[in-house]
DNA sequence: ATGGTTGGAATCCAA
């Protein structure tokens, strides 16, 4: 049976409301992680979603900043979240598919502007998010998983519009790129997106503050997802829905897409 | 080297 999932960071999901409705009736993934909800729990306007044959939602959220949720059509379980680095906020939450798969879903911190954890606070967040990410991962060893979100790290030269240009640009510093590297391996993690679109430029965000985001494209690949190689075995494939992003009040990031074959 | 845009909550912070 293919499955389809898809992970957006949505920049507010009572707001882009009809962006997610369009994603879901246009695409009709099985099951929709996404990110910066911007929302309490109980403020997401599920209604809609449940109209176009999305009832369940298992969904961590704060007033304003962060949150994240899982939408899906097929029944799902609430199997947790965590709070690493200790910052109080709505960043991960983990579900299960009836198959036996989990899904984890997360918003890494974006990690401020300086990339320099001595005058910049978020900046060590972020290091220490991904640290305790890693020490779980070590810790859990996963299995039958799938890991999506917004990691706010693009790793390779071809995941950045220009690799020189940013190498002292949070999100694609060797430090970060080591760090999310270290993450990866600990939990035994196979980037699908990469595995299935090995060559070329690849970006699921680009800045508002482009004039021209499109013909400009100074992109970053930010949204990544990744599945343990009892997963990554089976056949899949994977997109970026890059139109999503030329949508009517747009959010900065392009939903990412991968199919199973499980 | 700088400024550019957006969302949410409150007149600024985070991205």
């Amino acid at each position: 049976m293919p499955f389809t999932l898809a992970t957006w960071n949505i920049n507010s999901v009572r707001l882009r409301e009809p962006l997610v409705l369009k994603l879901l009736e246009e695409e009709q993934p099985d099951v929709l992680c996404l990110q910066e909800c911007k929302s309490p729990v109980d403020k997401i306007p599920v209604e809609n979603f449940r109209a176009l044959g999305y009832p369940y939602l298992v969904a961590r959220g704060q007033k304003g900043y962060n949150g994240v949720a899982v939408l899906s059509k097929i029944p799902i379980t609430d199997v947790g979240d965590m709070d690493f680095a200790g910052l109080g906020h709505a960043r991960h939450v983990a579900v299960k598919l009836e198959n036996g798969v989990t899904v984890q879903n997360f918003y890494v911190p974006a990690g401020g502007d300086v990339p320099d954890r001595e005058v910049n606070e978020k900046f060590g967040q972020k290091l220490d998010y991904l640290t305790e990410m890693r020490d779980w991962f070590h810790a859990e060893r996963p299995e039958k998983a799938i890991l999506v979100g917004d990691l706010n790290i693009a790793p390779r030269e071809d995941d950045v519009w220009n690799h020189k240009q940013l190498l002292k640009i949070v999100s694609h510093t060797p430090t970060e790129v080591d760090h999310l590297a270290q993450t990866q391996d600990a939990g035994g993690w196979v980037d699908i997106t990469r595995q299935d679109i090995p060559e070329g430029l690849l970006y699921s965000w680009w800045s508002y503050r482009a004039r021209d985001w499109s013909g400009a494209d100074k992109g970053r690949r930010l949204d990544h997802v990744w599945a343990t190689p009892d997963i990554s075995n089976a056949a899949h494939s994977s997109r970026v829905l890059r139109d999503a992003r030329g949508w009517e009040k747009p959010s900065d990031h392009a939903p990412v897409f991968a199919t199973f074959d499980l």
